[in-house]
DNA sequence: AGGAAAACCTGCGTGC
DNA sequence: TGCACGCAGGTTTTCC
């Protein structure tokens, strides 16, 4: 599910129903995340007001007047807002309990994600340190993927994904971002031209952008029930079409393997 | 240093 | 029906 598309859906989403309330009580129901929930949490939050929920990479930010809490929903997780109590599932790990009587749950199957404490500047997290600008600033541009490519010998598909670069593009949106441009996944980064990485810089911020405005690719009622299908998947071109017709040229859409993740290119259309 | 691979987990579809 | 296997939207850590 959660690609930065899907977490900026997500935060504005939450964001009405967080910002301004007060945590009444905080819920570990299962600590073993990526890293473990810090056991304190409930006694660092409770009576704490949420001033404000925002976003970096795909890290929800939740900032108290104390510090922040540092959310990542991994390959697995999702947010959702009860007004109505309602018993757990086996995989709800965790819930802020609000004065209001709303509530806010993560439920994570996979427990990839993770529900992180920092205190003081969020900036200065060792997760959040050396991450790269986020694709849709300004700070990402072109030439900065030209210079990072010249000394790069990996595939272009492995630079883009890589967050020291540029944060926020997921296996996804790398496909797709990829043959909107008309570049092979496989390209060595450093054969790349400055003009080929316009192209893919705006590509990248096109597709990241209109997967937003659809509300990413696995929609949600933040409210009232479960995960519905998104919209933006019926805007791939290539992502899980192994086999099928590319939508441009006809060809049988590719299907490899990369530092063991699945592409999807057409041989035709990106070169 | 870059790059490849392993690591952390559960669930689901497929094929025998 | 059961079981083994491979795969899944992420990211850090480890090893060469």
């Amino acid at each position: 599910m959660p690609e930065l598309p899907e977490v900026e859906t997500t935060l504005r989403g939450l964001a009405p129903h967080l910002e301004g309330q007060t945590i009444a009580e905080v819920v570990i129901r299962n600590a073993k995340l990526r890293w473990p929930i810090p056991a304190d949490l409930p006694q660092l939050l409770r009576g704490q007001t949420v001033r404000q929920l925002s976003r970096r990479a795909k890290y929800l930010l939740m900032r108290f007047d104390a510090g922040t809490v540092l959310l990542h929903l991994g390959m697995s997780g999702s947010l959702r807002i009860l007004s109505e109590p309602q018993a757990p599932d086996k995989h709800d790990h965790f819930e802020l309990q609000l004065s209001n009587g709303q509530l806010m749950r993560l439920r994570d199957p996979r427990r990839f994600g993770s529900v992180l404490w920092q205190t003081g500047h969020t900036e200065t997290h060792p997760l959040l340190a050396k991450l790269g600008p986020e694709p849709l600033q300004a700070e990402f541009t072109a030439e900065h993927l030209y210079q990072a490519a010249q000394h790069r010998r990996a595939a272009i598909k492995l630079l883009i994904m890589d967050s020291a670069l540029v944060v926020g593009v997921g296996n996804i949106y790398a496909n797709e971002a990829l043959f909107r441009s008309g570049i092979t996944p496989l390209l060595p980064a450093h054969q790349l031209s400055l003009p080929r990485c316009e192209k893919l810089v705006t590509e990248i911020k096109s597709t990241l952008s209109e997967a937003i405005a659809l509300g990413g690719s696995s929609l949600r009622d933040y409210v009232n029930s479960d995960g519905k299908q998104g919209y933006f998947q019926q805007h791939y071109w290539v992502y899980g079409l192994a086999g099928a017709a590319c939508r441009h040229c006809g060809h049988p859409v590719q299907h490899i393997r990369q530092a063991q993740r699945s592409s999807f290119y057409c041989s035709t259309c990106q070169s």
